[in-house]
DNA sequence: TAGACATGCCTCGAATCACAAAGTACATTG
DNA sequence: CAATGTACTTTGTGATTCGAGGCATGTCTA
């Protein structure tokens, strides 16, 4: 049913793509299984969440891909652009900070004044 | 414009008034600046936000409330249910786990071979 | 030959939910 | 009286994650 929205996604897919294609070009199949790698294991994305992804970073200037026949198939290759990059870093920083400020939360003393 | 689907905010003000609410009572306007102490400034919420989440978690039987009078004004109270303390923890793993796996992955090696 | 399975790309519909902005109302303070 | 702080509410918006499914090719096995 398509859970939509689910707790503490929003971003991440974006995220976890581009700090990938930072290290190397990958294709969106090949990403997916990185995906759960890179993660031990603790995030899965489908298809139907990379490609879309794939396609609107690629639209916005943050990837550029080619297409490369392997095996008679063709996978499409996509690389970070500098555009990418530092739309990567924002995103890295505002993770920090959202991540930090629930940590901060989470571990606050059980009974601080408020 | 109301910059949707902000960017690693998915069910962060869930938690976090949950978080807030398991301590004590607390009423909509005073969660308001209570979340900002707790992330040390990192997140601030509205109270567009703050009181749609109240009234939909009161509406999931995970909060309960009690209008009390101070000071001539009218102040709603909200506390958690053992529902809402259950939902608390299912939370709070997701959390850890979701936010382990974006750690692992912004951590892992430059050049690890996949 | 057929069947199963992995690879590889894609689209669709659904439902959510965080947010800004604006509005109401009363109290206090200068 | 105007301004500010408290306290709660509603509305519109739209980006986005997800499962399910479709299509096509290659490989492996019986």
């Amino acid at each position: 049913m398509a859970q939509t929205n689910p707790p503490f996604m929003s971003g991440v897919p974006e995220l976890l793509i581009l700090r990938l294609l930072g290290r190397q070009e990958m294709y969106g199949y090949e990403i997916v299984r990185a995906v759960k790698l890179i993660t031990e294991e603790a995030i899965s994305l489908g298809e139907g969440v990379i490609y879309p992804v794939l396609h609107g970073l690629e639209r916005s200037g943050a990837l550029k891909a080619r297409r490369k026949a392997v095996n008679g198939r063709t996978r499409v290759y996509y690389s970070v652009t500098p555009k990418g990059r530092s739309r990567f870093e924002r995103l890295t920083s505002e993770w920090d900070r959202i991540s930090g400020g629930v940590h901060s939360a989470l571990r606050s003393p059980e009974h601080a004044s408020l």
